[in-house]
DNA sequence: GACCGAATTGGTAGCGCTACCATCAGGATG
DNA sequence: CATCCTGATGGTAGCGCTACCAATTCGGTC
């Protein structure tokens, strides 16, 4: 049995290059990786000889024998929630040019989950690695600090970053919302949230900082549950809040998936907006601009997030880790009918 | 210099857990990869080294040793596009079990792109390709036929499978949604269209094919562009069709985001739905229901055909490729407010 | 003109794992 | 009791690539 031919498709291999070009294999991973350490001449005819035979490098020897793939780690809560896809997208466009893979994966909101994948991860040993938020579990957060790879929390900025972090305050982004509302002159205003992740959880505590400090706070203005973010349960959640609290003149949402679903219960319930109650959302998606009356919105910049996240990673992966280790992109209000009422 | 920490970070081989629980590497790989091949006492041997060592197989080494990497190949031509978000859910769902990695690209709707990146799968020797669309490119059809593993198509359903296919007809989709709307009384029904990537050229004919049999055709009732869908757009496509067709009763737009700036438009410039123009979405996301009227749409089941995609090619790896190569997963008109005229 | 450093190229020895074959026990078969 | 199988285990030899260390060349330096 031919040793060629025992395994694999009979595919190039660098060998093959190399005595096509008349040159010793490891001249040839050079000029592939490293191609200002070989000499002009030489590096045409491997070229040449590389687009005659169809040769495409094995990435799995590589990151054997380089102990190093060439693979960004990247863990997402979900991969449907709109935000996180303008994430990934920002992640994979930045990415598409050059020789990193993305390995993508789901955690479902576990943090056990995240441990799990994050171990998959390291077994690759991979170029670096993204993560979703600041509230990595106590394991997961060993993982990643002893990881000999950068890494980059997304999403959420905090105050002890493992290493390096991008994204916005979500506490303040609830704060401005919600203090709109109030300036705006809503007294009586609700807070409607679902899933109620790390991030949620510190949006409603910036409406309740507000709150309070507008001698505005009762607890029963606050509606919550688990139960993942839709439009459907915008509405549901809204008829509950306006169950226990007839008088609302304002809701701040979570996100704007509940915002959507309590304007269309309004046209339902013949609701005026903003007039009787105004409504404001939470990321800014293209369709608040839209919506009739257009939706007041915090802007928030997912897709840089992504994108700025891979150039760090990359600086550091250069060697140059960013003087600044937490970048915030911030937010901005965007005022629109739902709460243009003229008090 | 130790020749064991020359490279790698020293973490545990499987050299070290067969030191360690007294056997041959090659059973510590047998009982991880199959375990009824191995006594009973071995096993739990060897699990106890792996557990007390921490040690997780190297995926590159394996995937180098066996020629065959544990990846399935997933090439979409979008990632914030909602349906195919939840195609990708379905497959990550389905996969997230098993020992398979999800690779994920993202075509751009492109061709050329799809090519490259398949180049580029191909060269890791994934388990399984899942691609979208049935309109490959001639090289890239070449490349997935010659490649060892199963394919699937998703999303659409057509002759010419390269392996398995699994989605539905569009055609058929936009036939019936415009029948619907025909058989509800409209007559001067038009068609919006974003993007315009082949489902949607074929949802397109859908429309032509029942408009002209009802004696109702008329290109000027057609609106297209190749600028991504958003509900912005619908609203702006939808003020064009206007123009055009000022006496346009009804629409069937591409998809469901073009129809609710359809439906707002409405709103903003008071004309009654469903009274003066029906409209009629496609895909049936979850807001169409709670929207305000509720929007008919056409349901597709994109989660289903991730799961279903996986499920064949799971098949296929196992030696038993599924005798049905086409799978249809139909789709389902759901009537609502938005055509429910009492002609 | 011997010597030195930089630039360019190549050989060797693995990276961590598994395919392939060999080995060895223990039972069934005649 | 020799023979043949069957099932469990191990040894060897790579998979395709790159880290590490030569080896070679070539100009420039003293």
């Amino acid at each position: 049995m031919k040793p060629r031919t025992r395994r694999g498709g009979g595919r190039p291999t660098i060998a093959d290059v190399a005595r096509l070009a008349g040159v010793g294999a490891i001249t040839v991973s050079r000029a592939l990786r490293e191609p200002e350490r070989v000499s002009e001449a030489l590096r045409q005819q491997i070229q040449q000889a590389v687009d005659e035979l169809g040769y495409v490098p094995d990435p799995n020897a590589r990151a054997l024998a380089s102990a190093r793939a060439e693979v960004f780690g990247v863990l997402v809560p979900s991969l449907t929630n709109n935000v996180f896809a303008e994430v990934v997208r920002g992640i994979y466009d930045s990415l598409s040019d050059g020789p990193f893979r993305v390995q993508l994966a789901n955690t479902h909101y576990s943090g056990l989950e995240e441990e799990r994948l994050l171990q998959l991860f390291l077994s690759q040993r991979p170029a670096a690695l993204i993560v979703s938020g600041i509230d990595q579990t106590d394991t997961a957060r060993r993982l990643l600090e002893t990881a000999d790879c950068p890494v980059v929390q997304i999403m959420e900025i905090g105050p002890d970053p493992i290493d390096m972090m991008v994204g916005l305050s979500h506490l303040e982004g609830g704060r401005s919302a919600t203090n709109h509302l109030i300036e705006t002159g809503c007294r009586r205003i609700g807070f409607l949230g679902a899933r109620m992740d790390p991030r949620s959880q510190r949006r409603l505590a910036g409406y309740t900082a507000a709150m309070k400090a507008a001698g505005l706070y009762d607890p029963r203005l606050v509606t919550t549950t688990p139960v993942p973010s839709s439009v459907t349960l915008g509405r549901d959640l809204f008829r509950d809040a306006l169950a226990k609290m007839p008088l609302l003149d304002g809701v701040f949402c979570n996100n704007d998936d509940l915002a959507l679903g309590v304007l269309f219960e309004c046209h339902r319930a013949a609701i005026a907006v903003p007039q009787t109650i105004s409504i404001c959302g939470f990321n800014d998606l293209d369709m608040m601009q839209v919506a009739y009356p257009s939706v007041t919105s915090i802007r928030t910049y997912r897709y840089e997030i992504g994108r700025q996240a891979v150039s760090m990673a990359m600086a550091a992966i250069g060697g140059s880790r960013p003087e600044n280790r937490v970048v915030d992109l911030g937010f901005e209000l965007r005022r629109r009918e739902s709460t243009d009422r003229q008090n």
